[in-house]
DNA sequence: AGTATTCATATCTGCTTACTAGGGATTAAA
DNA sequence: TTTAATCCCTAGTAAGCAGATATGAATACT
């Protein structure tokens, strides 16, 4: 039940990119690749993924690179993890959009509510964390060493 | 991000011992698959996770066939999936224990704290419902159509 | 023109999922 | 003793996913 290293990758990415912040200016994949320990050429397709859904924009040529699409505010960990993953990323229901077998009618239909109620407790945590919200944790950790973990 | 079809077959065969509660019958690994509508041999070797994990206890030989170990109450969905799945199962986080690589460690520190707040989401809602809960809930059903899905 | 960068697509290796098949050993009821 | 069942092990397979890597085209600064 892990998710993939594609969501830290691009979840590190665009918190870089918040932290950069000089406002329209945009960082080259390669600088984003170093600070956030992600393969260049991987956050290339990862970045790729995340300015289609409208996450990032990007200049191209020579100085050209990344900056983020909205303020920070307006960007969800679930968006990030969504854009990289596809829209069913946060389903957890076993088997996909398979038809249950004839004969596990009431069990299947009891077990429906758990995964549904699963379903909604991950979106809520994932889309209750902003890149803001991230931000500000960042700021609030360096210099004062996070013992709560 | 979704749970393996072993987890929902694990849940189906626990709660249709649970449901089926002659109280020290057990129910053979064919009719469990029948009812259920898992493959009979994969069933075969999930029963066997669940037993070794102290959910299902068996009896060999002719008549043989599984109960429950314990009563429906004291079993929760999230010990039936870790029983099939490894301890494991309900982590979230990417990578698994591989150490951050050296340049992320701001951003990666936050997304920590990101990571273990959706497992514990996760852990929550799978451990919140109980076997005896999802028997109600089929018991309920039957005869009074759920449309709250 | 030359260089730096993104963009698009294709390819690759290894691992996991969800089975299917088979068979031999053990246990217990009839 | 025969039969019915669990237990345990091996093996194989088709499909998909994870985590990259490769190649070349398009674009823009100098």
């Amino acid at each position: 039940m892990r998710f993939s290293l594609k969501s830290e990758y691009a979840l590190r990415a665009t918190l870089d990119l918040a932290l950069q912040a000089s406002p329209s200016g945009v960082a080259r994949t390669s600088d984003v690749a170093r600070r956030t320990g992600a393969p260049a050429k991987f956050l290339e397709t990862v970045l790729g993924q995340l300015r289609r859904a409208g996450i990032v924009e990007s200049e191209r040529g020579a100085r050209g690179g990344h900056r983020l699409a909205l303020p920070p505010s307006r960007i969800r960990a679930g968006d990030v993890v969504r854009a990289v993953e596809g829209p069913e990323a946060l389903s957890v229901r076993p088997g996909g959009q398979r038809p249950p077998p004839g004969g596990a009618v009431a069990s299947t239909r009891a077990l429906h509510h758990l995964w549904t109620g699963t379903e909604r407790a991950l979106t809520a945590s994932l889309d209750g964390v902003s890149l803001e919200d991230l931000v500000r944790r960042v700021q609030e950790a360096s210099g004062v060493p996070d013992f709560s973990i």
